[in-house]
DNA sequence: TAGAGCCTGGACAACGTTGTCAGATGCGAG
DNA sequence: CTCGCATCTGACAACGTTGTCCAGGCTCTA
């Protein structure tokens, strides 16, 4: 029986069970422990025959190395965290998937959590990895102050933001161009002629729907438009109130001939609004949908690149601790507008 | 300066940069190490006025507990892995974030990756995860022979496979009824009025994609309807294939009427199909997608429910570490049948 | 055949934390 | 004033691994 055998007796608490250390599988290959390290993890200086009666302890007893020790002595932990707002989101989909590709090439896992959108929970979990001691954290941010990661970025801590900028910090962050994007969505519908344009979009608070709202202005000015207040709704994404918001514009005098769409969720709760309409409305969303095409008529829409910006990030963030990198850096991925006829309708008026 | 400033020279590789430790703390606050531990872990048994002056150094210092260090003492680490099959599945997503929420309720993190239905990837990330000492294990299984894990099981690794089962192991696992779930979509198609039904579905080898072509099998018999080869495609996923194969049955003389499709995946392509067909076919999936009560027609599928499989497995798995579980259950979750109107279209013969 | 050098193996300390246990301190009671 | 007790504090070992360093045995050459 394994000498550590005796630790569950002391620890009730632990869950080990009874894993078997080197220190157990040495004995029963009547080496030494030194031996054992070296050929699990495949250094030289060990001979074939001492290998294979390691190798068979090692069978025998089942063992695998605790990591945990192991990066404790090494310092690094071939881990990154990535903290988002939410896994089942199917934006974020993509970007995680990615970010797991670019770890996986080097050689690390990822720990994830999902924030919810509460700043409070984000900054609890990014701290709890880096307790973990995570070698970089990937952030979507909830919050718009990150001071509390100084710490932890001047301990080593390579850290990235995607999707939203870092806060009262200075950091590597990777941004779509929600501004641009937005923009040119909400000319793409001015372009074909409609003046009355509704936008639906998230919290201001959240700089994505900043920027988008601050994109869909920028447009109405370029063309002279003066935006009404009751055009506008800002703050929600949960299918009542953009359904509220959406009837209401396009209900009493004067309605919106045309909507744009702040973001996938609204999207899809929208549309769902248009069908049931009599008249046609024309439609821009921001981020792509899956199956956007088959709709009628198909959705138009400001397509970001998730797994791109994922793995933008974590390009970087690797690099960072490559010691290539050197100073913190903004990058924005372009977007792109996908015409599929709901943008290219024309007012209804 | 921090004791352990000295350890960047000695070990260029490591990565803390230069944390400091609860020695540091200790120094700084002029107090012995066990007390910084007990103000870190809450202990009682500190004055206020000692656990104020750890505090403050500990503010200084920017100290962060090493919890690589706490683990190997403990043996316990918070944590289980989750090894799925792609993160960027819309399906996975949602059943990630029901793993994620049950860890958090149980104060653990959630460290995953995706296998791609790679059965040695997914045992070398199992495995990864095991070396980790994670508390416990779920697994979406890419492989069909899980002995590899029998001695991490033993040594107290809690297990539980979801979405499909374990292979030559006895152990935890929660599926959804996808024999009963495909026989009631083939029914339904039946009871229509068809008689010539296609199937597309994945690798047989694949144990949800096999127990549907099952349930598709089970239906036509039940109904005195003899299969024929041409009707089935197993195997393919990816579009261009799903997209022949469907275009296939869809030509010749006596082509099929109605469509089933084994998974989300081969459904979004199969409508495209059919959008492009000049005559009506019926449809029904496997697996609720996002809009498919927009499309014209409303897309009728089996849904199962992703969140409900994550969340039964991850409240197994956390009752197996309670103790409160003895022996390894199948647990299998209805799936619901959504009429929406391309199930109910009549042969077009 | 002796000496130099190489190859293999092992003893030991250290990584940063927590559990154990014993020492120090202060207070009240006899 | 002293003893006992409770409260607070700290020294020390241990968790399982890896880096360092040295010992012993072997081979090869002079």
């Amino acid at each position: 029986m394994p000498e550590t055998t005796r630790r569950a007796d002391r620890l009730p608490g632990t869950r080990y069970g009874n894993r078997p250390t080197m220190k157990d599988v040495a004995a029963r290959a009547g080496v030494g422990l030194k031996t054992v390290s070296r050929v699990v993890n495949g250094e030289p200086g060990v001979t074939p025959d001492t290998e294979r009666r390691v190798q068979e302890a090692i069978e025998a007893l089942g063992f695998r190395r605790n990591d945990s020790a192991r990066v404790l002595r090494k310092g690094r932990t071939a881990s990154i965290g990535l903290v988002l707002e939410d896994l089942a989101d199917p934006f974020y989909g993509p970007l995680s998937r990615a970010v797991e590709e670019v770890a996986r090439a080097h050689g690390a896992l990822l720990i994830n959590g999902s924030s919810a959108e509460d700043p409070e929970r984000e900054q609890e979990l990014a701290l709890a990895l880096c307790a973990r001691r995570v070698d970089g954290l990937v952030v979507i941010p909830a919050g718009d102050d990150h001071r509390y990661l100084e710490p932890e970025i001047r301990a080593g801590v390579a850290t990235v933001f995607v999707d939203r900028p870092a806060g009262r910090i200075d950091a590597d962050v990777v941004l779509s161009d929600n501004y641009g994007g937005a923009r040119d969505g909400v000319a793409h519908l001015i372009a074909h002629g409609h003046r009355r344009i509704g936008f639906i979009g998230d919290m201001p608070r959240i700089h994505t729907a900043a920027e988008r709202l601050r994109g869909y202005r920028a447009a109405m000015e370029d063309a002279g438009i003066a935006v009404e207040e009751r055009w506008m709704s800002l703050g929600a994404t949960d299918p009542e109130r953009v359904r509220r918001a959406a009837e209401e514009m396009l209900s009493g005098p004067d309605p919106v001939t045309a909507i744009f769409a702040g973001n996938n969720r609204v999207t899809v709760t929208v549309i769902r609004v248009l069908a049931e309409q009599s008249r046609q409305v024309a439609f821009v969303g921001f981020d792509d949908i899956e199956l956007a095409d088959l709709l009628q008529p198909g959705v138009t829409v400001v397509a970001q690149d998730a797994a791109a910006l994922g793995r933008t990030a974590a390009e970087r963030l690797f690099r960072q601790l490559d010691g290539t990198l050197v100073a913190p850096e903004r990058i924005e991925l372009p977007t792109r507008l996908i015409t599929r006829g709901s943008g290219e309708l024309p007012p209804a008026d």
